[in-house]
DNA sequence: TATAAAAAACTACAATTGTAGTTGTATAAT
DNA sequence: ATTATACAACTACAATTGTAGTTTTTTATA
């Protein structure tokens, strides 16, 4: 099981809001320009044999759903792929994101608040 | 100019970090399995061709060096990426990341006080 | 000054990913 | 019932990515 193209991950994110859905419903969920609707097929075909997509037959289609969640996508493939670039600490990341004001103060402060009252 | 596959990524990696370098100087530094040297020089052209790296003419070789930055291919493609799956706020990938205990609590009071300071 | 070895550009091919045509099946309108 | 339409599995092909052989050039050594 390796990392998603862009293509690929569109797909999923689809999925993952729809929790299960059939190939029309993924297709219209795209942002344009939408691919043509076979093209989403053989895509979610392929995502299925290699164990991102499970499905239920339903007669002579199939209806689709995620196989693995986007947390455990986000802890296999993005983890790595932001320790790659940001070094293991993912400190950096944050810092990264917080020095681009991509995170406010504010924003931060309120984790640290909701981790603390977790904590408690 | 598209998204990195894991294997450019891998390559744009060691030219990051070594600024300047020969294609035998990228692979050396590659993790092992360590892919054919012609591999990475086949990959380095191509980065070369799609904009990510540029190079200068060393006689019959070439000494490349990245054309984008670190900084930049993560705001242009990781930053996307993140807002795909954690949605537009970063305040999202920061908790999920601070859930999972990747970041402590200190760390984040540490950036906290970081950018407090750099705004006075 | 031949000759061997190393580096890597160039070239060729295989695997994967992106795309859509073709066909079969279900549903809706005549 | 018959025909038109929509959906999508299946199939085929193109583009991209991964891989390494072939050839050329440079450098070291016999």
């Amino acid at each position: 099981m390796k990392r998603l193209s862009e293509k690929e991950e569109t797909i999923m994110q689809t999925v993952w809001k729809l929790k299960r859905a059939f190939v029309k419903e993924v297709r219209d969920d795209l942002p344009d320009p939408k691919p043509h609707i076979n093209t989403v097929s053989t895509m979610m075909r392929r995502l299925a044999d290699k164990g991102f997509l499970k499905f239920e037959d339903f007669g002579s289609t199939y209806r689709y759903a995620a196989a693995i969640s986007k947390m455990e996508y986000t802890r296999k493939f993005v983890r790595p792929l932001l320790a790659g670039l940001f070094g293991d600490s993912m400190k950096n990341v944050v810092s990264f994101f917080a020095e681009e004001d991509e995170v406010s103060l504010d924003e931060l402060k309120e984790i640290v608040k909701m981790i603390e009252d977790k904590n408690k």
